[in-house]
DNA sequence: GACACTAAATTTAGAACCAAAGTAACTGTG
DNA sequence: CACAGTTACTTTGGTTCTAAATTTAGTGTC
């Protein structure tokens, strides 16, 4: 065994996971966290004993009974603990500050070059800045990005879209800001906001489909969110599904995303001159809302590709549930019926009514995924690892300094 | 979150993780173990202690130093203590009990027919025989076979290729036998017994494929099997990979399995007029053999379509590495060049370099790994429940009973 | 052969957690 | 309105494991 096998809960983690339970959930009553986490009723009262005492919870109304002594809630104190997070993009990143309940406080977009030589400065730069503006308990920094990432709490990037290549993101950021600091991959930190605020309330195993510029896939296992041995779980986009088809950025040919991705849509849009050379997705999408047969047609081809491979990964992961989401949502409409077709046609009939969630789309939600990294912390004592640490430790001060 | 976040490592797990560990890695020193098991040394002290009082273990010699105090090395004292495994397929049982080192003691096949109207009568009375026959301490039983399993600590089976239909092999062996039953899908067994006596000793992320009558796909993720959500992934076999393939048992159309399962291979010979009508797949081997070169062009292909197949895989998945096994690895030469081509054609740059290790194949390979359900309950506390809590209590008086 | 150095094993004091048994506060029923 | 039934919380008395300091037993160096 490469690994340790036995996860001895180890040091403040109760503490710290009841602080983030009662931040993401909002008001629970010890017996509800005591069954949400596992541990028993006694630990809790124990442990809300010395919160109280501390000043970080507080107890709140009771609830009606249900046949019983009326639980009492509690509440933080001071629910201001907050994270930020990035994400960064070849020519812009978008910054958010979140609160422990996964409400976005503020957000901003800032012009970006990832090509530019010192581009990790700059983003030190950026970062620096919207720390300082912080205001109340900041718990640590998220970052997300499209590449593969070595580890959330070290962040060694590969990124052939941001031209990075062994990019020492987190080691740099830790080093300038002394803050704790995540990174991961772009779809992964949208899976990680889904297991905290999202499908992962009410399910253990998911998947996370992006449609967008490019595909992926975020995987959630027993809760957690699979990263693979070198991060780089969840590449869907290069599926192979047509041996002849285009040449893709990753050096293959016929990949998904080269059919499915914003480039495929383009070059089938092209094909069928629903577009000329200067052509957007925009003008893309425009033309399927105004009715354009050839640009549903575009659509519609790139659901079936897309059903038929997620009907693959369905047979292999064996998911609850399917979300999907990202920047090209709003043109939903037009690739579902054939999406759906091919997808249940291609699963086992034992699979063939796994649910596909659709979920509304805003830009900031990359964001918000990566400042999730940070607030998933209490619940993940095993792939955040020493940062994870910091992050619970400061959970624990937040309150007081306030 | 619906499950409980926090392992609260419960009761008598290390004792039971320090017996597994000398059983299934042999002789260990006490800092070895400490770090194997991620647990103190203290700790492994103080059990050790126990364990010598008990007569459960043994100090042996001292390694040379490597700089500092010798270790000394600690031993079973009674290593006898096993398993029972079977596999079950629609014609015939195997079954082997295996010790705790995963070292074979006895192994028999038995005829058996799944479709039998008491079919699982008939199973109940080859183990209760069995386990009358067995000699020494015996921890519980695993079984494997071809289909859906609910939970291992469950054990209710689909599997269509048995005619079975919700049937509750675990439940019902467990009333029979009085004994820890742990039930599992047969690929998923193979992996087990990878992540405790092979690839696992190295690697937390791998993946186990299986060649033979069908295709299958074993998912190891931070050193322990996937199920996913109704323990149904790995289904490999039924990847899309041709829209207009022909009918698969699953009831869809072009799936991996038709194609490179047997009888994918089969329906390719008789087509390229290598076998006649009731040619089989032993009778293409002997072709592909003899050098018959349309045979070979049978594998080949096959090959093509398990390489890109596996590459979608490997992508979405990023394994360390990848084990290749099963019935069919004897012809494997033939498969090879036109599989190693496709995979890494298929593979992104970063991916390309993904190990692929063949493994030599006998059948009792399948029973060994059903037992391995049991031999890892030592070390998987999770999804082995109240099953495994039973098997653990039984290896701690398994030395003194013998 | 004295010395520093290293790594393994042990001791000790204490933290974290739990099981079991008890107490508290309500609902419903005769 | 007494009484059982139910659920929430608390207290008590451990057990299990850890961190830190210490002891043990070797290697290598001058």
């Amino acid at each position: 065994m490469s690994q340790p096998v036995l996860s001895t809960s180890r040091g403040d983690v109760v503490r710290a996971a009841m602080l983030g339970l009662l931040g993401t959930r909002g008001p629970t009553s010890r017996a509800d966290i005591a069954r949400a986490l596992g541990v028993s009723p006694a630990t809790v009262t124990q442990t809300t004993k010395e919160l109280l005492a501390r000043d970080l919870v507080l107890e709140l109304a009771s609830v009606p009974s249900q046949g019983g002594r009326p639980a009492r809630l509690l509440g933080l104190v001071d629910d201001a603990a907050g994270a930020i997070g990035i994400k960064v993009t070849a020519d812009h990143v978008r910054l958010v500050s979140v609160g422990l309940d996964g409400a976005v406080r503020t957000d901003r977009s800032v012009d970006y070059d990832a090509f530019r030589p010192h581009a990790l400065d700059a983003l030190t730069d950026v970062l620096a800045e919207a720390v300082a503006g912080h205001v109340g308990p900041l718990l640590g920094i998220g970052v997300g990005l499209p590449g593969a990432v070595d580890g959330q709490a070290s962040g060694v990037v590969d990124a052939p879209t941001l031209g990075w290549d062994r990019v020492p993101v987190g080691p740099t950021l830790r080093a300038a800001l002394e803050l704790p600091v995540l990174v991961d991959n772009d779809v992964n930190t949208l899976a990680a906001a889904e297991t905290l605020y999202g499908t992962g309330r009410d399910h253990e195993d998911f998947l996370v489909v992006t449609i967008g510029r490019g595909v992926g896939l975020g995987i959630v296992t027993r809760g957690v969110v699979s990263r693979g041995a070198h991060g780089g779980a969840g590449e869907f986009g290069h599926t192979p599904v047509a041996p002849d088809g285009p040449l893709c950025g990753c050096g293959n040919h016929g990949c998904l995303e080269g059919f499915v991705g914003e480039s495929g849509l383009l070059a089938a849009a092209r094909e069928r001159r629903v577009l000329t050379a200067g052509g957007t997705v925009a003008d893309l999408a425009r033309a399927a809302h105004d009715g354009d047969a050839a640009a549903r047609s575009v659509y519609a081809d790139a659901g079936t590709l897309l059903g038929r491979a997620l009907a693959g990964a369905v047979h292999l992961l064996d998911p609850e549930v399917v979300v999907v989401l990202g920047e090209g949502i709003g043109e939903w409409t037009f690739w579902e019926s054939a999406f759906e077709e091919a997808l249940r046609r291609h699963l086992m009939p034992t699979r063939r009514g796994v649910p596909v969630r659709i979920e509304p789309w805003s830009e900031d939600r990359w964001a918000v995924g990566a400042a999730s990294l940070v607030l998933a912390t209490p619940f993940d004592a095993v792939s955040t690892g020493r940062e994870g640490e910091l992050v619970r430790a400061r959970l624990q001060t937040a309150a007081v300094s306030r």
